[in-house]
Parts: C-alpha cells; sequence; structure tokens
DNA sequence: CCGTTATAGATACTCTTACTATCCATAAAG
DNA sequence: CTTTATGGATAGTAAGAGTATCTATAACGG
C-alpha cells in the first residue's frame, strides 16, 4: 500500500508517519523507485503499536522508540531482556536523589513484603521518591495503606507473570512484557479511578 | 521568611517559585513595602505540594492549578468534592473518541465487577481507550488477565476509602483524596514494577 | 552612611517536544 | 498529458515550563 492509504489506515497522519519515518520509529517502505515506496502490515502493526505506547501510554517518541529498540533486538536471553524490558520503560519520576532515610522506608515496605530488589536498581530510588513525595505533600502516607497496595501489587505482578507464561516465542513475550508494563499501568491507574467512582457511589449515593 | 529561604527550604529556584506566583499555583507573599514580601510556613507547604504533584505524580503546571482550586475550594458537600477531585485529576488519556465496540467491552469488564459508571462518566470513554489500545497494540487483552486487574483495583479502591474516612476535616479529606490520586497511582505504578522484578526473580533468578 | 546584595513584579527570551508546512523532482492516475 | 500523490530534505510552528533581564527599591555588612 501507499503511504495514503497508511494513513487512513492507521488514523497517523502522513506529516506523522514522514516523522516517525525521520525519527526511527517505523522502518522505510520497500523502494520501487527513487520517490515511491510500498508499505505492508508491518508498517500498519508498528503505527498502531506506536500510537497506542505515545496516545495511551503517554510515552513521548524518545521513550517510545527506546522501547521499540528493545522489541526488536533478537538477542537470545530472555532473562536479560525481560531486566531491559523493565528498566527502560521509563519515565518514572524526576527530582532529586532520595537521602538515606527515604531509601531506608522504601527498603522497610519492600522488605515486609519479601521482594528483591538489587540495591543499585533505578526502583529503589524511584519508591523511595514516591513515598517522599507523599510525605512532602502533607499526607504521611500511613504504612497500613501503602501494604494495602503493595498486596495488591503483588497480586498484580502474579497475574503478569502467569499471563506471559502462555507464551513460547520470544519476540512475542517481549512485545507483551513492554506492552503490558505500559498499556497494564494505564489500565490499571483507570479501572482504580472507576471502581474509586464506584465505591463513593455505593457508599455515599455520589 | 524572604524568597531566597522559601526557595532554599524548598528546593524550587526562585524563578520558578516567581513562575508559580505568575501562574497562581502559590499565594502572593505578605506585602511589607512595594517590592518586599514575607513567605511563611504555607507557602512553603505550597510549595511542597506543588513539587510532589508535579515531578512526581507528572502533572502539568496547568492541571495542578486547576486541581489546587479545587483542594482550596470550600465548598460544604463533600460528595460533590469528591466527585469534582476524581473528575478533575487528569490528564488520562488522548486519542479518538472510543467506537460503540470498544465502549461495550468496557461496559461488560465494569459489570463483570459489579461496579457502577455512569453512562456520561469520561472514565468511561478512558477505559474503552485504554482497552481499545491493547488490541491495537497487539495484544488482546485476555479476559483473564484484565478481571485480574480489576479484582486488584477493587481493592485498591476498599483500602482508599477505609482510610480517607479516618479525617474528618473537610480539607483535610479533599487533599488527601487529590494527593492520594495523584501520588497512589505513581506508587502502585511503582510497586508493580518492583513485585514484577521480584517475581522474575524468583522465578527465573534474574 | 554607603556600596553591595536581595527583592517584587513585569516583560522578554530560551529550550524541548512533537509535529506541520514547503519544496523539488519524479510517479501514478484519470 | 495534466493533475494529484509521493519520498526525502529542510524549515517553521505551537505549547509547555521555565530563565533572564530590568527597574526601583529595601536590607545588610562594615
Amino acid at each position: 500500500m501507499r503511504i495514503a492509504e497508511l494513513s487512513r489506515s492507521s488514523g497517523v497522519s502522513v506529516p506523522s508517519i514522514k516523522f516517525y519515518l525521520r525519527e526511527g520509529l517505523l522502518h522505510r517502505g520497500e523502494l520501487t523507485s527513487p520517490n515511491q515506496a510500498r508499505y505492508d502490515e508491518s508498517h500498519l502493526n508498528r503505527l498502531r503499536l506506536v500510537s497506542a505506547l505515545t496516545e495511551v501510554g503517554g510515552l513521548s517518541v524518545a521513550a517510545t522508540r527506546d522501547l521499540l529498540k528493545v522489541i526488536d533486538s533478537d538477542t537470545a536471553n530472555l532473562d536479560d531482556l525481560m531486566g531491559v524490558a523493565l528498566r527502560g520503560v521509563g519515565p518514572l519520576t524526576s527530582g532529586t536523589e532520595p537521602t538515606e532515610e527515604e531509601l531506608a522506608e522504601a527498603d522497610s515496605l519492600t522488605e515486609r513484603h519479601g521482594w528483591y530488589v538489587h540495591p543499585d536498581s533505578p526502583l529503589r530510588g524511584e519508591l523511595a521518591r514516591v513515598l517522599s513525595a507523599l510525605h512532602r505533600a502533607g499526607n504521611a502516607p500511613d504504612q497500613e495503606w501503602a501494604d494495602g497496595y503493595a498486596r495488591a501489587a503483588d497480586e498484580i505482578a502474579r497475574i503478569d507473570h502467569d499471563y506471559v507464561e502462555n507464551f513460547t516465542e520470544l519476540d512475542e513475550i517481549l512485545k507483551t512484557v513492554v506492552v503490558g508494563t505500559v498499556l497494564g499501568e494505564r489500565l490499571l491507574a483507570t479501572l482504580r479511578r472507576v471502581a474509586q467512582a464506584s465505591e463513593a457511589h455505593r457508599r455515599y449515593g455520589v
């Protein structure tokens, strides 16, 4: 197909497609002449993936490119790739480095739940920053509340891993992990709001 | 205190403080002369809240201002305020309107979990868009997986509501709901990644 | 008392991100 | 054979989040 049709069936404007081509988020079409190229299903699928990740997943173009690079890579080692995929999924938070005290609170939480976090993992600082932000925002996150969240997170991690075990193809697993991480986060956030609104309705009849 | 000290103890640069003053995220200090103002604890607290919401919560300055407006308002009706607070917490996703079919999938999910969602609620479209994005990304969200997420969301909603019931002051509740919604989302996302990494470690020894 | 430093507030400038718009030379379509 | 549609390069734009400057004045340090 030509670019116009690709645009129509993907819902991405022609200039944006050209932009993604320039930025390396989409592979070039097969040139049939110096100014004509043919696109196929692979381009369409990639564009759908890109728009899902950026529009709904909220990823920047740069972050999306990095993720796609991981998906496209065919390193043989699944374990490595899972790690890269999880670590690569940004942008996480910004801000200053957490203090020792904040790290200690994060460690205490992860230990209470029997989680293993590598001391150098960015997740450790990330968690510390979030907890610290809750303090700074004037909401000392009471331990029971945070623990409830942790239990839910634990359950979800198990669900995710069980789900991934259905797949065997490496590239399929990779894509599932990446997409599941990014869009799963949005899904969870949205379901949480729905559940909250519904619970408010149930309790107070809003 | 003067602006330099406010900057030092909040970690926000003086130009940024001035920017927040211009944008209405921070109330002006008390003028002691045409070019001198005094700031107090209230300014410090507000700045901490703003930086927690923007840096960790990932809110834009505009979204933060809107939220603060809700927190500052003293409408007497708690029910209304909870609704406004929950609805006001953006930015949710962007993109095209969901189709009937996508809405139907969203409705089916909410119904399976006994949730009540007002037909005009933006949450309905939001959920439909996320589910649709999962399809578009090439990951048909298998029902069992989504249901697992929904159960976790349900649990969290209950935890949140139980937590809020500890408070009695209206403005305290409001702030807790808003902060809890925004930062709780980050906390949950982070815990989920920690749990995932930990589960990967447990299962595959990464 | 006085030179230096620190404001308040207004206006202008900058940097990044994510696109759009133009342009040229050729291809395809009617 | 005259429009319309590319591919690819270059330039322009609009929004968002600050920074920098500037003008009078205060406040401080000696």
